[in-house]
RNA sequence: GCCCCCGUAGCUCAGGGGAUAGAGCACCGCCCUCCGGAGGCGGUGGCGCAGGUUCGAAUCCUGCCGGGGGCACCA
């Protein structure tokens, strides 16, 4: 029996207690469910019904408690009811209930865990999204582990995900990027708010070999091919690093596109129509206020040439013209301040604002032995996604950057990983894996197949296990609803602690010339569904479930 | 001044109102007669402070303290 399985029949006993006495049906909470509780000694599963609904129908939480405990104790599959505290209903399985779970995984395989609580939704989640005038850095790494992995589960709950990254290539910054690479080819030196690291001159240096007349050409030809050319192998680079990291993208969005195609012109003017926006100034403004912003933005400068954010706006109505009904941006905590504005960008088209939802991620901050790096572009310290990879390799990589809460600042100690990566949780749930695919080969070597008496399943280890493989479509619902891809990684680390037990504790093939039992065969069973659900939940996360390590 | 995030074990971090707050690493012991010891078992050690809501608060609310990040007609 799953979880859910489970909870439904609380769900339907507590109703039909309650009719019985006459009591109000109302009272019942709609997201009575059940939990594991931490002590085994308060059974497989606990249920706080009782207590939550006591108040409502004027009964002591232990008398109702009682009653539901009567009324559970009798179903299918459930071994034992008892009243427990002020009013917790302690639930053990019946042995085959319960192992009836790993049946369920082996007959889903890898859609084990899958839902449909997100179908119909058309998402389009933007992250990473730096600027194009350098490599890459930590914080881009991080977004681009947990947006990949956030949307591999929000695709797993039945979402239509478009991954994409909108390059901010219209703006002063590319015109400082491009006088950089100038500067650099010349053998000058980088010009004031320039870019002075050492890709500059490594791409100065190849435009300069692909167009050798270059430099002698007039300052604004120059300026022209250094951008034509320069700019898309900082685009290439770009894309090459993130393909590295695993992390793919279906759209490539170039800003430029935008004010090219006259797209930012029609959005703007669709604005002033409908009078979102208005004239103070000289200039045009957002109300982004109403959107809990400080102050109104400026949305077309005084000058009449638009500002960055009437890009936004045209991106998001792109966006909603190709479909989308919910827009994710993840965004770096620099930007926190973007939140309202780009709810004022849906609100002035019309749309709800919950059509756009911002995630914040906080920084990763460095140290080497122990030592707070300070990350400068222009000195040449940043730290890239692939001197992260090339430290630890892309798993670890990955693994280390989603496992914590994106709300969280996180702390990288690069000679940490680079030293001692089996400190990385990644290996213990890759091992478990490897241990798991050993053990296949070995039972195929001794001709044992899979068993279906998992009732036999008894021991204390064993039930842990199921139970906490039966966790695993609620785990994934939910870092999918609230967008938090590190609680499937969190997950499988208590995953694969709860096989290495079970191993430890339970021998799964015939020692010797011991006869095949069934229980040989139901455990056989119970490995392959852990299997299952380790790689289902490493592939949830970008991560490899090796065979062998 | 205003806004956002954080404060949990020596360190890095989990913990969606539930019972005795967890994991990894570090430290101290123990376990290899066969399925992978990158494992298992035991031990040391913790919710910033003060109020409030609740049968019940690490979790929700308020204030304070401490740390980080933002507050452009830049992009």
């Amino acid at each position: 029996m799953t979880p859910a399985l489970l909870a439904d029949l609380v769900r339907a006993a507590a109703s039909d207690v309650l009719t019985r006495r006459g009591l109000d049906l109302a009272a019942l909470p709609d997201d009575v469910g059940v939990e594991r509780p931490r002590n085994p000694e308060h059974g497989d599963y606990a249920t706080n019904v009782a207590l939550r609904t006591a108040k409502k129908v004027g009964v002591p939480p232990r008398e109702l408690a009682d009653w539901l405990a009567d009324e559970l104790a009798a179903r299918e599959g459930i071994a034992s009811a008892e009243v427990a505290g002020p009013g917790f209903i302690n639930l053990r399985l019946a042995a085959d209930a319960q192992g009836a779970v790993v049946g369920e995984i082996l007959a889903a395989g890898p859609t084990y865990g899958t839902g449909e609580d997100h179908a119909a939704r058309s998402v389009n989640l933007e992250f990473v999204s730096a600027n194009p005038t350098g490599p890459l850095h930590l914080g881009h790494t991080r977004w681009a582990a947990v947006g990949d992995a956030l949307g591999r589960v929000l695709s797993a709950r039945g979402a239509k995900v478009t991954r994409e990254y909108y390059f901010n290539d219209a703006g002063g910054q590319i015109d400082r990027f491009v006088a950089s690479l100038v500067a650099a080819a010349r053998g000058e030196p980088t010009p004031e708010n320039g870019y002075g690291g050492a890709y500059v001159a490594e791409i100065a240096a190849v435009v300069v070999a692909a167009e050798p007349g270059a430099l002698e050409l007039a300052p604004a030809a120059c300026d022209e091919v250094f951008r034509r050319v320069g700019v898309d192998l900082m685009f290439d680079e770009i894309k090459r690093a993130l393909h590295a990291f695993g992390t793919d993208f279906d759209v490539w969005f170039h800003e430029k596109a935008l004010h090219d195609s006259g797209a930012v012109t029609v959005a703007v003017n669709r604005l002033k129509d409908s009078g979102n926006l208005y004239e103070a100034d000289g200039a045009w403004w957002l109300r982004s206020t109403d959107q809990g912003d400080d102050k109104d933005r400026v949305v077309i400068k005084s000058d009449g040439t638009p500002a960055y954010i009437a890009g936004d706006l045209a991106y998001y109505l792109d966006k909603r013209a190709r479909g989308h009904d919910l827009c994710i941006y993840m965004l770096g905590a620099d930007h926190h301040g973007y939140i309202a504005r780009l709810r004022a960008a849906a609100a002035a088209f019309g749309d709800d604002p919950g059509t756009v939802e911002v995630l914040i991620g906080q920084m990763v901050n460095l140290y080497r032995d122990g030592k707070p790096v300070r990350m400068s572009k222009r000195a040449g310290t940043t730290v890239s996604m692939d001197d992260l990879v090339d430290a630890v390799g892309v798993d670890a990589a990955r693994y280390s950057l989603i496992r914590s809460s994106v709300d969280s600042t996180l702390d990288v100690d690069l000679d940490l990983l680079a030293t001692r990566s089996n400190d990385n949780p990644v290996f213990y749930v890759q091992y478990a894996h490897a241990r798991l695919a050993s053990l296949a080969r070995n039972a195929a070597d001794l001709g044992v197949e899979p068993g279906a008496a998992y009732g036999l399943l008894s021991h204390p280890r064993e039930g842990d296990l199921i139970r906490t493989l039966g966790e695993f479509p609620a785990v994934v619902a939910s870092a999918a609803e609230l967008r938090e891809p590190h609680r499937v990684a969190r997950y499988l680390e208590s995953l694969a602690g709860a096989y290495h037990k079970f191993y430890d504790a339970c021998r799964v093939l015939p020692m010797g010339d011991e006869q095949v039992s069934d229980l040989h065969r139901a455990r056989l069973g119970l490995c392959v569904a852990a299997r299952q659900v380790l790689a289902t939940g490493l592939g949830l996360l970008g991560v490899s479930a090796p065979e062998r390590m």
